[in-house]
DNA sequence: CTTGACCTTAAAGTTTACTTTAAGGTTAGG
DNA sequence: CCTAACCTTAAAGTAAACTTTAAGGTCAAG
């Protein structure tokens, strides 16, 4: 797969996706013999968890941290198994954090929800406020 | 109150609280007869919410829309709800995907573990290694 | 009445996360 | 063979969200 089908597949323009080769959130990658990019299927759904960990207020240094490191070498059993349960621990530790974001934002929808509708901009405010620190304070 | 006295009890700099006035996401607020901006205990709060907002992954363009009209009193609380729901779904969708990778990473690492490290049980795996090695070089 | 810590503005600089441009090599179709 | 649509790189440009700088006015203390 070639850079411009796997930036029409995901959605991405072609230069993003080198950006995030440059910055390395995705590694280097096998090249043809013209030096053209060849991707594999698991790139798509790399791209898709960065978009997705962006849209959720992830910056790339963040991101960058959170992915597993992509290095190199000789994939031997043992390392194989090692690099896949980090990459595990790692995804757990997103998902960790995503879940505590995800239950401080329903702990301020739930707040807002239940103040009566005429109540007045200050007790509103302080609904908000009260839900967001729970989740500051879990992060 | 002053800008300095606001700037040290909400913890941003005042160049950050004058540029989000000349953004609009603050109104614009009295003057002493020395020019000087005096601000209610109010603007504090407006500011936390603001800082919060941007935590969970809003832009200020956003938020600009989610705060209400300066001089009125009134949260668009619908507008406010609706925005916070659809970014849990975002969060969900993120954590999901996530999950997903998770439970494939663990299959495969109980698959590799549990074949003897003789080698010709590897071929029934290779299929599954051979998408996994993609998908970390890609990583 | 001067010193230093405030405040003011406008404008330029910084960082992040990209996109666009420039200059060129590769590949598929007529 | 030619053309168009790909691909390559490095470097410059852009937008968002601020911060810093420059040049100055205000105020409380000594």
């Amino acid at each position: 797969m070639k850079i411009g089908e796997l930036a029409r597949e995901s959605g991405l323009a072609p230069s993003r996706i080198r950006f995030y080769e440059r910055e390395g959130l995705i590694g280097s990658i096998d090249r043809g013999l013209n030096g053209y990019r060849q991707y594999s299927r698991g790139t798509r759904q790399v791209l898709e968890i960065i978009v997705m960990a962006q849209q959720a207020g992830f910056s790339l240094d963040e991101i960058r941290n959170l992915l597993p490191p992509h290095g190199k070498g000789d994939w031997s059993r043992d390392t194989l198994v090692a690099a896949l349960k980090a990459k595990v621990v790692e995804v757990a530790a997103l998902r960790h954090r995503l879940a505590e974001t995800q239950a401080g934002l329903e702990a301020v929808i739930a707040r807002i929800e239940a103040t009566p509708p005429g109540g007045d901009c200050f007790e509103n405010a302080e609904a908000v406020l009260a839900g967001l620190r729970e989740q500051s304070k879990a992060d």
